[in-house]
DNA sequence: TCGTTGTGTCATCAA
DNA sequence: ATTTGATGACACAAC
């Protein structure tokens, strides 16, 4: 079955690859969701706070579950790394997002005539992934959105799911109709509850003033990151599953272009936009074309597959936050494929723990969050995110940690998914790839807040922007502060204890020499840096020791079957020492019984013996104590005699 | 109410 | 001498 799963995932790609040749355009992201589990790669940063074992961080995902560091199938696993990279190398930046659909679709002649020989999605997002900042990009994508929007139709955009799917010229036009059809909008609202809190609480993101400005990660980093054909295995698994619809759905996906790409940019850029407060004001046509497409990919939320369109909610609302939080240029920033890359990773789960995260953080701030100062476990408090505020932040802290399905729990930090989706909002930002090498270990949720200016703290004390002085440091992050950010503000240390924790040991020492800090501020700086280290590494410590547990119980059990099959070996050789035995004093008796004495008569076995001598030669002897003595009468008579001599 | 688990913190040691 | 990592021990919260 394993090797069934194998060549069929294999063959996959390869089929893609000599699709790609041929011009067709295949989509691997939009189209595995529902036949595949989300793929996350585990390097986004924190899990790797365990440098000592690196495959851990492997194992304790969906990459690697169940991959020992020692298991040879870790060389299929890189075998099918290795596959996907040459698909990715054929320059379809399509694929270099979140693998949990895979749709086939004819690149139209007009999509090639536009946007180039090569793939039309593929320039687009090129330029996107080569020139994050590029305005033009923006309006590539529009045209793009509009060309495949033109093309798709809403109601057979179910995902591969729908069978028969191709797009008649009549259905084009419903489809056109609908474009501009203010239906749209009860479209998208019908589309999906899920999809209307996140409306609601992107359209809500906009009043707080969120100076969240995630430090977008380059693209180029997350090419590497976010494609990874890590659990083949499992996907094989789901594959040979739904081999069935397989069959029967690609020819429904060749005529559907429902890019989860496209649309989650567009309509990320419809929510980004939203949030400007109309600073860059569309036409209504554009936005209902956005609309259109969102509703196009994601209208229903029966089908598994539709978390594709769902999956670009939570890009919309992080926009909301960026474009809050810069007021400017929010659709550029929000357009940022990597940031796209980043929302991919998180799923429906995400979507949910933000959405749950976003409604309890609105709910007002609880008055005792300061109140737990002397708590030793007052970082806990924050690392919900929720506090006694929000007693359903375990849950989404839980349903969060079940994105990752298997491990991820039993430590408490194998996922970084875990700790980003119980963190909210905010929490965003700490998935972006980290530029600092502490920054990798940091999966903290105490200071999940203070993620923010991860950025800052990297150049300091170049650019210290005392971010507590911020007014627009809302209730919500502060809600989310540890305690020891919460000592540090009523300090006045311009710094947040991620920050004191991951500068440099000289750049502390030179922010304590010259901010003229008093000896007690000081001295809680000091602390902040010794807790948070202490803290990770708690974490590293306890990680490693459910790992040598793990290790040792593992030990045991091959030395338990060791030793099973050497007392069976043993028993073997016993009974088989007995045969022989026995058959030597069978051949013994036969010998002696055709022997002679002198006076011709038969030797008898019980006097004489047969010895084999180390020449070959074997030689009757006689047996000098009587018969009747037994053998343990021998024994202490040989042993009396050895002492005599 | 009690046991378990996860986490933060402190004390201590070693590099 | 100081910093930092590792680890045992303890306390606390959540379940």
């Amino acid at each position: 079955m394993q090797i069934g799963k194998k060549y069929f995932t294999e063959g996959l790609i390869q089929l893609t690859i000599l699709l790609s040749f041929i011009g067709v355009r295949v989509d691997v992201d939009s189209y595995l969701s529902g036949y595949y589990p989300p793929l996350t790669e585990i390097n986004l940063g924190p899990s790797s706070a365990y440098t000592q074992t690196p495959f851990h961080i492997l194992r304790d995902t969906l990459d690697g579950y169940g991959v020992h560091p020692k298991c040879p199938e870790l060389d299929y696993f890189f075998a099918s790394r290795r596959l996907l990279e040459e698909v990715r190398t054929l320059g379809s930046p399509r694929f270099h997002t979140q693998l949990n659909a895979w749709l086939v679709h004819q690149v139209s002649a007009t999509d090639k005539a536009e946007h180039g020989p090569s793939t039309s999605g593929g320039t687009d997002t090129d330029g996107v992934l080569e020139s994050p900042g590029d305005e033009a990009r923006d309006s590539n994508l529009s045209e793009s959105g509009q060309e495949v929007r033109r093309r798709a139709n809403p109601e057979l955009g179910q995902g591969p799911c729908q069978s028969g799917a191709s797009v008649t010229p009549q259905e084009e036009d419903e489809a056109k109709v609908k474009e501009e059809d203010p239906v749209s909008l009860t479209q998208l609202a019908h589309s999906s509850s899920l999809e209307q809190e996140s409306l609601l609480e992107g359209s809500t993101a906009l009043s707080n003033p969120g100076r969240c400005h995630p430090p977008y990660p380059t693209p180029d980093i997350d090419w590497s990151n976010f494609l990874s054909l890590t659990d083949l295995d499992d996907l094989d698994s789901l594959v040979s599953g739904r081999l069935p619809d397989l069959n029967t759905d690609i020819a429904g996906a060749i005529s559907q272009d429902v890019s989860l790409h496209d649309a989650m940019v567009t309509s990320a850029g419809m929510y980004g936009e939203s949030s400007s407060g109309g600073t860059e004001p569309r036409t209504s046509s554009q936005q209902q074309r956005v609309l259109l497409r969102l509703d196009s990919t994601g209208s229903s939320d029966t089908s598994p597959e539709m978390a594709l369109g769902l999956a670009a909610l939570p890009f919309a609302s992080v926009c909301n936050m960026t474009a809050s939080g810069t007021g400017q240029g929010a659709l550029d920033d929000c357009l940022d494929e990597a940031v796209f890359d980043q929302i991919n990773q998180l799923g429906l789960e995400g979507l949910e723990t933000m959405n749950n995260q976003l409604l309890v953080s609105l709910g007002g701030i609880e008055p005792h969050a300061l109140e737990d100062l002397d708590s030793d476990s007052g970082l806990s408090l924050e690392s919900s995110s929720g506090g006694p505020v929000s007693p359903g932040s375990s849950e989404i802290s839980s349903s969060s940690s079940s994105y990752c399905e298997d491990e991820c729990g039993a430590t408490g930090y194998s996922s970084e998914v875990e700790s980003v989706l119980s963190k909210g909002i905010t929490d965003y930002s700490t998935i972006w790839p980290p530029s600092h090498p502490n920054e990798n270990v940091w999966h903290d949720h105490s200071y999940a807040s203070t993620a923010l200016f991860n950025k800052a703290a990297i150049t300091l004390p170049h650019k210290i922007e005392e971010p507590f002085s911020d007014d627009a440091c809302s209730e919500l992050e502060e809600r989310e502060l540890s305690r020891d950010e919460l000592r540090a503000r009523a300090m006045c240390i311009p710094f947040s204890a991620l920050q004191i924790v991951n500068m440099p040991v000289e750049e502390f020492m030179e922010v304590l020499d010259s901010y003229g800090f008093s000896s007690e501020q000081v001295t809680l700086l000091r602390d902040i840096r010794r807790r948070g280290k202490n803290k990770l590494a708690a974490q590293n410590c306890r990680k490693r020791k459910l790992d040598a547990i793990t290790g040792l119980q593992e030990e045991v059990e091959r030395l338990q079957a060791q030793r099973d099959r050497l007392l069976r070996d043993k028993q073997l050789t016993a009974k088989t020492m007995g045969a022989v035995g026995h058959q030597i004093r069978q051949l013994t008796r036969d010998v002696l019984a055709r022997l002679r004495d002198r006076s011709g008569q038969p030797l008898n076995p019980e006097r004489y013996t047969l010895q084999c001598g180390a020449n070959g030669r074997v030689v009757v002897q006689r047996i000098r104590q009587p018969a009747v003595s037994t053998s343990a009468g021998n024994k202490t008579d040989k042993r009396k005699k050895d002492k005599k001599q």
